[in-house]
Formats: C-alpha cells, sequence, structure tokens
DNA sequence: GATTTTACCTTGGCCGACCAACTAATGGGG
DNA sequence: CCCCATTAGTTGGTCGGCCAAGGTAAAATC
C-alpha cells in the first residue's frame, strides 16, 4: 500500500509523512483523541501546583457548588462510575480536600463536602480552568469558539445517543454502563 | 437545576462563597473532557469485540502500516511515554498481537512487529473506526464536519504550541514531558 | 410482617497514561 | 583509549477510569 515503507529499510521516516493510512479512516476520531490528550495535559500542568490531579477539579467543582450532597447525587452529577467516585473520593479525603459522613437519614448513603481548607482552591481552581480554555481557544476568533462550543454540544449529543441506543441493545446482557445524557 | 436546593433553605449551604456554576469558566474545556470520555468510551465498545482495549488500537494501526519498527519510532509516532508504550506492547506480546526482537543493528533497541494473527484484525478496526466516526459526526452535514476538523486542527495547535511553551520554561526543571508536536 | 427488589456504596482487578529513577548500550570528544 | 553525555527500554509507583461482584440498607411487593 504505501509505497514508501515498502521500499525503504533505511529509518530516518520524515515525520511530516508521518501521517498513516489509518488515520484515513476517523480523522476526526483521530484529532478528538489528539486534542482530548493535549488538554488533559495543559489540564494537568495547571492543577498539578494547586495538589490536584486531573479529573478530581470535576468533583470539586461540583462539591464546591452545591455543598453536602449524596454521593449518589455526585456520580449522578459528574456521570462517571461510582467505583471511581469512590476512589478519587477516598484519595481526596485523604488529602484534606474533601469529608465524608454517613447520611443520617439513610444509612447507605455517605454525604459529602468539601473542606474549609479546600475553599482556598476555589479561585485557584477557576483560574486555571480560565487559562486553560485561554489557551485552548487561543488562535480562534469569537465566531470560531462560538462554532466549536456548538459542534462540540452536537457531537457530544450524537454520541450520547449512540451509547444509550448501544447500551439499549444489550439490556439483555450484563453490561450496565454509566450513562447520563 | 439545582431546584431542590433553591427549595430547601435550611440545607446547609456551602461555607465557600456560593459560586453558581462554575462551570462557567471553561465551557469548552468542559465539554471537550466530556467529549473526549463519551468518544473513548464509544472506541471501547467497538474494540472490545475484536479484544482490543481503547488506545491499543493506535499503536496497531501504526505496526500495521509500518512493518517492524523500532520501538522508539513506535514512540516518537504515538507521542505517548515510552514506559506506557513499554507496557502496551508486554500486554499485546503476550495476548499475541505483537512480536518483538532484538534490533541486530543495536543492542539497546528492539523492533516490533504485528503478527500474522493480528491482521485478521486490520479490516475490522478500520470498520470499528469507520464506524466511530460515524456515530461521532452523525447528525453534523458535510460543511460542519469539515468546520469542526479544521477546529479541532487549530485547537491541536494551540494547546501544542502551549505545551512547547510550558516545557521551555520548565527547561531547567527536571520536566521533559513527551512533546511532539 | 416477611420477602423480594432496588438503591448505595465498596472492593478487587485490569488497563491506559504519567513521572521518576534506573540499567545498559552507543557514540563523541579529550 | 577512556570518559562522559546521549539514547533505548524497563521497572515501580500513582491516578483516573472501567467492569464485575459483593454486602448492606431502604423501599416495594405480597
Amino acid at each position: 500500500m504505501t509505497a514508501e515503507a515498502a521500499q525503504e529499510p533505511s529509518r530516518q521516516t520524515p515525520q511530516c509523512a508521518a501521517v498513516p493510512g489509518a488515520v484515513l479512516d476517523g480523522p476526526v476520531s483521530h484529532s478528538i483523541s489528539r486534542v482530548a490528550r493535549l488538554h488533559r495535559i495543559a489540564a494537568g500542568r495547571l492543577l498539578r501546583d494547586l495538589g490536584l490531579h486531573p479529573g478530581q477539579e470535576f468533583l470539586m467543582m461540583h462539591l464546591w457548588d452545591s455543598g453536602a450532597v449524596r454521593q449518589s447525587e455526585l456520580i449522578k452529577a459528574v456521570g462517571l462510575d461510582p467505583s471511581t467516585v469512590t476512589k478519587m473520593l477516598q484519595r481526596l479525603e485523604q488529602s484534606g480536600h474533601v469529608r465524608r459522613r454517613p447520611d443520617p437519614a439513610d444509612r447507605r448513603a455517605s454525604l459529602v463536602e468539601a473542606t474549609e481548607a479546600s475553599c482556598g482552591l476555589l479561585m485557584a481552581v477557576r483560574e486555571a480552568w480560565g487559562e486553560l480554555e485561554r489557551q485552548t481557544l487561543e488562535g480562534l476568533d469569537a465566531t470560531e469558539r462560538t462554532e466549536l462550543a456548538r459542534l462540540l454540544a452536537k457531537v457530544e449529543g450524537s454520541l450520547c445517543t449512540s451509547a444509550a441506543r448501544a447500551a439499549e441493545a444489550d439490556c439483555h446482557s450484563p453490561h450496565q454502563g454509566p450513562l447520563d445524557c
């Protein structure tokens, strides 16, 4: 297929030609993956100084917004797997950002809230997210930004209904992913 | 939303400043994160039946394209951390998708190639990626698709230069992330 | 009131991905 | 020729994230 690979055993493959044919099916998918990774790395870099790992900020933001909240509510809000949230909360609790106590009204549930100490991070995290947004959208003018937001929202909807459709098709199978669209 | 919160003033209001919607700073960033997660889940669902975990398809695609390749080349091509690639290759080798042998020309290096058995997956993986692309772009017309691709490429570029800038600023620090833009 | 069902969380296992630190081989200057 | 910086890969640790399975408590049903 690829003419250059068939013939030249020498290395020094020119970087620019490094777009393999596999990218041909799914250029946007590849782009999404790469953007996601870069975005996550950028977030991690900005969050690192605050003592947060990428992903935790979602939980903290919701806690800062909502005050004490039942863990199930939190899980529904962020749309993650319950076990993921459990472990993240265990780590956040150990690092002092979060406090948990049993719900007096329901002995199965537990209430989660951000600690007072963590509130000092609120502004810093918001600032970091602002900076992240700035870095992300740097180079796009206003109309491009709104257009990107619109398209992403549309893609999100599509992927969501796709996931729901797949889940519904597998409803008899023991598969019950965290679907929350 | 949060209608019940407003309805219950007795609820422990957050001790931190009551900020309505931390999502406000960084709407596109939030959207990117959610889309990325949904996209990865969709990819995982499509890849699961093929015995591949999400992320491995990148490696396999490159191997199918390039034949036997030095591991360092592979690492450069996918842009991942070397240790990540090492572990993924160990698992892919154990599951029979990949073969590794030492490079006779350089005793440090090792050559990686896809096994013949794995080649049966090639078409299936391409098909899966095609389906993923279809699900992702479902609901977008042609101009929207090209526009999305264009905007994503621009964002990718921005995030890349941002990362490079940050890395350069930290060049004295022991930080040397896998930057490859 | 007893039984089934459902909801809430936890644990263990696995994988992708990162960083830090390490070994080993290569190759370039004194 | 030897020393030293660079390159190639590996290991260990940590985290986010998923799935599968389990245990306990509330709610629904009988």
